[in-house]
DNA sequence: AATGATGCGCTACAAATGTAGCACATATGA
DNA sequence: TCATATGTGCTACATTTGTAGCGCATCATT
């Protein structure tokens, strides 16, 4: 329901499975943390991790366990650009998501998207439900 | 020489001393660390710990410790800035400081200035902007 | 002078994160 | 069938961060 900040390790395991959609943990280490140098069991402990925050889903394919994302890009990018604009920035309003058009983690459309869910949050503190605790 | 990435209650702090220029730890403490619940001490620990890292800077005043920023605020902005556009969103070209226009950190001249450190950084990896400090 | 509030240097301890090894089961080629 | 490679569940350990207490020195007040 409600996932933590990934971690920056856990956030590059997450983008791969948001281009990837399902990926076993071996798959997730030569994309991955092979680039960074971890040993394969880095790669599966970060993984575990994230499947007890709720990062990541773990299922059964055929006797391997595979992995799929188990947190909304959009949605989880959008809480860290407004955390990064509120808690670094000090930016308290409108977020203008088109200040990230070079991404490549989302295009267009996607940028529009985030867009407009950064204009819908400056006014409720919690878009969701699950009241505001400060 | 390398300021490493303040943890959130250091940016905190960090934030008072760069408007401030200086305070004691009680100053700090009634201006930051008591707003978020801290107990005086934690305010202490966390200012310590940004000296051992060069983040702040204690002097004596008077027979008083008091504390002044160990970091350059544009400086430090702006790699935090880049970071956050490179590691999170995966924009690797320029980046529109314009996006923060509504900062209460940073005023349209430090926006111009963040703008220009984060063009030039497109470039070379390492650029060097630095006020002065340390 | 005795007291109480403060400043200051240390130490403590839990949770989060980075990073990895171990042992055991099973699949697989020689 | 035996030696391997690989998948899987655990455990381990160092750092960083959050959060705070202790004891002692000092300063100000009664």
């Amino acid at each position: 329901m409600d996932n933590p900040n990934p971690s920056p390790s856990e956030l590059e395991l997450l983008k791969c499975l948001w281009r990837d959609g399902v990926a076993s943990a071996r798959e997730l280490h030569d994309r991955v943390g092979a680039e960074r140098g971890w040993s394969y069991s880095t790669t599966r402990t970060v993984l575990q991790r994230m499947v007890d925050k709720g990062l990541a889903e773990k299922r059964d394919s055929h006797g391997l366990a595979v992995f799929t994302a188990g947190a909304d890009k959009l949605d989880l990018i959008g809480r860290m650009v407004r955390d990064f604009a509120r808690r670094v920035m000090e930016v308290d309003g409108a977020l203008p998501a088109s200040a990230f058009s070079g991404s490549a983690l989302l295009d267009d459309a996607e940028l529009e998207e985030l867009e407009r869910f950064l204009e819908a949050e400056q006014n409720s503190d919690a878009p969701q439900r699950d009241g505001g605790r400060t």
